[in-house]
DNA sequence: GTGAAAGCGCTAACAA
DNA sequence: TTGTTAGCGCTTTCAC
């Protein structure tokens, strides 16, 4: 478009076709006031010529770009990966188009996708919040604008935006009474920022399930980090000094489990025989790493395909678009890491 | 921006400087023609009043966009998305938008993302082929308006389009030497699609080092697929059926290395002792298997950047635009699958 | 150094 | 069922 040949516009095919460039615009959309004979003439006439709508007009006129945007705390993970395809599906089917950002885990980098999203005049937007975002005061130009909001998987509960989330809590707790019907006592849980609800949650349900079972919480076997492969290794070498070692750890990524499995390996500890181990996501890794980790499967591509439903609703105001939260189905995939020889 | 409160243009920024509203356009962007002092004035009150410029009218002005379309295989692998974060800083710095879409290694599904690009009047692209684009056509549309397009990793010959790669051939050629030097005397190649660039050049490289050490290339060892975990285990299946097993494998990508370790483990067989196994990429992944696998290293970050520094370079008719292939520099990252006990 | 004015291509209210 | 018309907000040529 830079420099090549002028493009075909209504007011070409509607010359060419004798009619008003309104008929045109009308007939293109199939609005019903325009004869049928007349609507296909101009399809027809317009596919012939090449035209293609502009979109910066439209948008100019109208007032909405139908376009969304999309912020991941990371694009290189299956699942956010999955969530966009799923994302990517819907939007494509209502014709709308996607910005997509990354803000590389960091609060700050997520001020500046929003606010550029908000530049590009995005209709509505899809989030799952970055690692270390604390307040949500970068969202407010939206609110302020009615700019729709549909949070995914890392959420937050505000000016009642819409949330696409698993039971956190539940997924927590069944992994760690899993850990515990295998026998372990003393749990290590490698924990995410409390402030991301999937990691406070995921915590909150591993406490339950150690008070259910009448296992003390101990805050010296809770490491709180963020997640890293480094993490998962250095948090093993922590708890590897303790006198009184834990017998189970549940980590709140698959990342982190699997740093933690490779490096207790390379100490000589055995899995799960001396320590079981449970993660989280079922990334493809889990079933990489010997013993196989257990971890709790979650469907991304439904997540993708909800919140991107569920925002098309709210922008076209159909469907049941007041729905808060939608809470999604999650399992627990039980594998070598956690399974003690019965 | 669909309901609230109306945006301020530039017209509000000149009713309240008394001034025309062609002066203001003119400070907010420096122009020199405007005296120091009017635009400090202009930009600190536009800026005051919350302006933002609209996108929408500048582009249907200015007849483009500022908006580079990507499109890759799939999002999901560290390589993808590193490359995509490459390009996100350099477009970033320049006040280039990103529209980001995923082929899903569908030639067709690439077909569908180019000309949505397209519609969306993109002034460049940066593309990764599908695993199984078959012809260039598609991309007739870009090249008939002078669209440019730089192709990174799986590239495509063709209208003088830009290209950043590695030396998959060399790449391939290091891989192949390691596995010989250990003492392999007859080694598999696990390949993708020879129509990819990538994995003919990898495949040549595989067989000139098997020519130069003497060994004869036998066809048999030879497997071509789509390089998925699938392919992976089936290949291994296929090779240990033979009488004349082979004591080698070079895959052209982790997924399918990695999927061959853990199915020959499965099967018994000792890695690398019995078979040594060489990936390609580097993706985490290759740390987390056992024994690690040996792998081809490349600079995703770079890609990205020079892929998006290219385009911009070109868009702008600036920098050395007309260089049509950058290769950028690979590293044989030598891991436990493939080292032999000495 | 600044302003007036035309027009990018499309949409929709209103008119017919 | 179709046409007329008035902008959406910005850029830029031309004039002063």
């Amino acid at each position: 478009m830079t420099k090549g040949n002028k493009e075909i516009t209504i007011y070409d095919v509607a010359r060419a076709l004798q009619i008003s460039p309104s008929t045109v615009s009308r007939g293109l959309k199939d609005h019903p006031h325009i004869k049928k004979e007349t609507r296909e003439k101009i399809k027809a006439l317009a596919s012939e010529m090449g035209y293609q709508r502009n979109k910066f007009a439209s948008s100019l006129r109208k007032q909405r770009t139908d376009t969304i945007g999309v912020v991941v705390p990371k694009l290189n993970s299956y699942f956010q990966a999955t969530v966009i395809a799923g994302i990517e599906k819907i939007t494509n089917m209502h014709g709308y188009g996607l910005l997509i950002s990354q803000s590389q885990e960091s609060g700050k980098q997520e001020m500046t996708c929003i606010s550029t999203l908000f530049n590009s005049r995005v209709d509505g937007m899809i989030v799952s919040l970055a690692y270390d975002t604390k307040n949500m005061n970068h969202f407010n130009i939206l609110f302020n604008k009615n700019i729709p909001v549909v949070f995914f998987d890392r959420v937050a509960d505000c000016h009642g935006c819409m949330s696409v989330i698993i039971d956190n809590f539940k997924a927590g707790y069944e992994a760690t009474s899993h850990l515990i019907e295998q026998g372990c006592m003393r749990i290590a849980h490698l924990g995410g920022n409390l402030l991301r609800n999937v990691y406070s949650e995921r915590f909150k349900g591993y406490k339950q399930a150690l008070t259910d079972n009448g296992i003390k919480y101990d805050q010296d076997v809770l490491i709180i980090s963020e997640l890293s492969d480094e993490a998962g290794i250095s948090s093993v070498h922590k708890l590897m000094k303790m006198k009184n070692r834990p017998d189970g750890i549940f980590a709140a990524n698959d990342a982190t489990a699997v740093a933690a499995i490779c490096e207790l390996q390379k100490l000589g500890v055995k899995v799960p025989e001396e320590i079981a181990i449970a993660g989280f996501n079922n990334e493809p890794v889990s079933k990489v790493v010997k013993p196989n980790l257990t971890t709790i499967d979650y469907p991304a591509i439904d997540m993708g395909e909800i919140a991107a439903t569920s925002l098309i609703n709210k922008l076209k105001n159909t469907g049941t678009s007041n729905l808060s939260t939608i809470v999604l189905n999650h399992k627990l995939i039980i594998r070598g890491s956690s399974l003690r020889n019965k």
